[in-house]
DNA sequence: GCCGTTTTCGGCCCGACTGTTTTCAGTCG
């Protein structure tokens, strides 16, 4: 059973905090904490490096020491040290730490004054009073706590789409405020994540004061985390914590720099700065006392020797490496695409006739679109047989005869049977211009079933692209059990192309395999999978995961004018 | 624990805010 990066991750991530609390060398918990990102933004397994032969002490942040320790765990599913750690100090110490306003300090002090070894004993400690005889524990903070132990709240994160709504009307009313400069939403929003955990919001102004207490007067909001000159932060009642920070114009750059992050990518441009004797802070870049530069992000990087690095690059996977070799990609943009080829019509469950999404697609600068319901074994969406998809396929050429400058493709997304063959054959499919593959039920079957099952329904030569292939749904449902990366090499070799499903719940693939899939050589379809007309437009969401994925507009099949595209679907 | 165009040892990003303290440690981003 091979061992996920993402579990890997957890457990330095986990034996990084036992370490803290314990009192380690607190850079050492710093390594196993980066050890822990760099791991989970592998675009490839742990499992599969080793395999090649490949050091993972050539990984940044990555010694001889973490990369045995890595190297045991992608062997066992054991991380000795973790397990130590465990039988040293409750497993549970993690959870309290995570409690707002406790850290590794006070857990230290509750475990070793108090004994509190879980929740329980916290929720005791505090009943019988003895929290506030602690040092550093007051009335406040035991209140507090006795709030968070009452109604515990899950780590949240939103969808894109989602924050972006509270992020239009927030960024409107903070706009109303008086002697507000810029405005700007920062953060993981600005970086493009497929979800964001909080919002960060960037305001030029003279009176920092002024502006928290705009955002404190905002109806949305629930309640006022933090107030002071610089920075205010707040929890709105859909639950989304907003942090803002207020900066004088001449800050503007590096505090959007800084803001933006993300956190690994600032540490390593405050070193850069470090070792040219500067400093690097959201003020500014500093020589001594004097401000070399902070206007714009753009000047930072170029004192850094460095061109601009795309937010959605921000993330210490490289790309600073790159701007250095001046090898930075040149990544694909909304403009760049030239066609949707996965769209629904009123034929399966798609709320719009075929003319009229074709219109639709048109209107958005488009110069095709694929029609791709979905075929018979989904009968709660009306899949189509062979004989309605012949009807259809009619249809599309009497509208293609009326078109001048645009063409509808004629698809189909069609089901992948749980052995791997396709839910319509091949006499049909024989017809179409597109067909996209995808699995709609069986998510549980075991890996090795499910990596064939992919890879089988490749090895028909009618499937040209791979629909949302790893089937999670954000927040809802993860990725079914598949080897993706063994699915990412069988499409390179069929010629198969993988698609960046936009609708903003799936994002599927995600940035990571989509960039694992370039330094594979494969190329990706970026498509709405739209039932409405409104979904056409989500196809930005999808570009901006491809741009997070390092992708070129080369890289993207839809980029291609019709006539290219036509040979290349061809297999 | 990692790392090196000043270093193989001695550094390691930087600042804001809270609740505690009585000048600041801890937490957070």
């Amino acid at each position: 059973m091979p061992v996920h990066n993402a579990e890997i991750a957890a457990m330095l991530d986990q034996a990084a905090e036992l370490l803290e609390i314990r009192g380690d060398n607190p850079f050492r918990v710093r390594a196993y904490r980066r050890a822990a990102r760099v791991v989970e933004g592998l675009p490839r397994s742990v499992t599969s490096l080793l395999a090649a032969g490949e050091k993972l002490s050539a990984l940044p942040g990555i010694g001889d020491d973490l990369a045995g320790k890595i190297a045991g765990i992608a062997a066992s599913g054991k991380f000795d040290l973790l397990e130590g750690l465990k039988r040293e100090l409750p497993g549970e110490l993690a959870e309290i730490a995570a409690l707002p306003g406790l850290g590794p300090k006070r857990v230290k002090l509750l475990h070793g004054e108090l004994g509190v070894r879980s929740l329980e004993d916290l929720r005791r400690a505090i009943r019988q009073g003895k929290l506030r005889s602690l040092r550093g524990f007051g009335p406040i903070m035991e209140r507090k706590l006795q709030g968070a132990l009452a109604k515990p709240v899950a780590e949240k994160r939103f969808r894109l789409t989602v924050a972006e709504v509270e992020a239009e009307a927030l960024v409107n009313h903070l706009r109303g405020a008086a002697g507000v400069g810029h405005v700007v939403v920062a953060g993981s929003f600005r970086r493009r994540r497929d979800s964001v955990g909080d919002l960060d919001i960037l305001v030029t102004a003279r009176d920092g004061a002024a502006i928290g207490a705009r955002l404190a007067a905002y109806e949305n909001v629930a309640t006022v985390a933090a107030r002071g000159p610089t920075r205010t932060t707040v929890v709105l009642r859909s639950g989304l914590q907003v942090d803002l920070r207020v900066v004088p114009e001449a800050s503007y750059g590096a505090a959007l720099m800084y803001f933006t992050g993300s956190k690994a990518h600032n540490i390593a441009l405050r070193n850069m700065a470090i070792e040219r004797g500067w400093k690097l802070n959201e003020y500014g870049l500093f020589e001594g006392k004097r401000r070399i530069a902070g206007t714009t992000e753009a000047e930072i990087y170029r004192k850094l020797g460095l061109p601009e690095i795309p937010p959605e690059l921000r993330e210490d996977r490289g790309e600073i490496a790159a701007a250095r070799k001046k090898q930075l990609p040149a990544l694909v943009t909304l403009s760049d695409i030239r066609g949707d080829l996965h769209v629904h019509s009123t034929w399966s469950d798609g709320t719009v006739a075929i003319a009229e999404m074709a219109a639709a697609a048109r209107a958005r600068g488009y110069s095709y679109m694929a029609i791709t319901d979905h075929s018979r074994r989904l009968t709660v969406a009306h899949g189509l047989d062979p004989g309605r998809l012949g009807r259809q396929i009619d249809e599309i050429d009497r509208l293609n005869d009326q078109l001048k400058g645009f063409t509808v493709l004629k698809g189909s997304e069609v089901d992948i049977l749980a052995d791997g063959t396709l839910d319509l054959p091949d006499r049909i499919l024989d017809r179409l211009d597109v067909v996209v593959a995808a699995v709609h039920y069986k998510f549980d079957l075991p890996r090795a079933a499910q990596t064939e099952r992919l890879i089988r329904a490749m090895d028909n030569r009618h499937v040209s692209i791979l629909a949302h292939p790893t089937g999670r749904l954000l927040g809802e449902r993860d990725a079914y059990d598949v080897d993706i990366e063994r699915v990412v090499a069988a499409a390179g070799e069929r010629g198969c192309y993988l698609e960046i499903n936009a609708e903003p719940d799936r994002l599927d693939l995600d940035d990571v395999h989509a960039r694992a899939a370039k330094e594979m050589g494969v190329k990706l379809a970026i498509s709405t999978d739209a039932h409405s007309v409104a979904a056409l437009d989500y196809m930005r969401l999808g570009v901006d995961q491809a741009r997070r994925g390092w992708l070129e507009p080369g890289d993207v099949l839809n980029t291609r004018p019709l006539g290219d595209l036509k040979k290349r679907l061809k297999r």
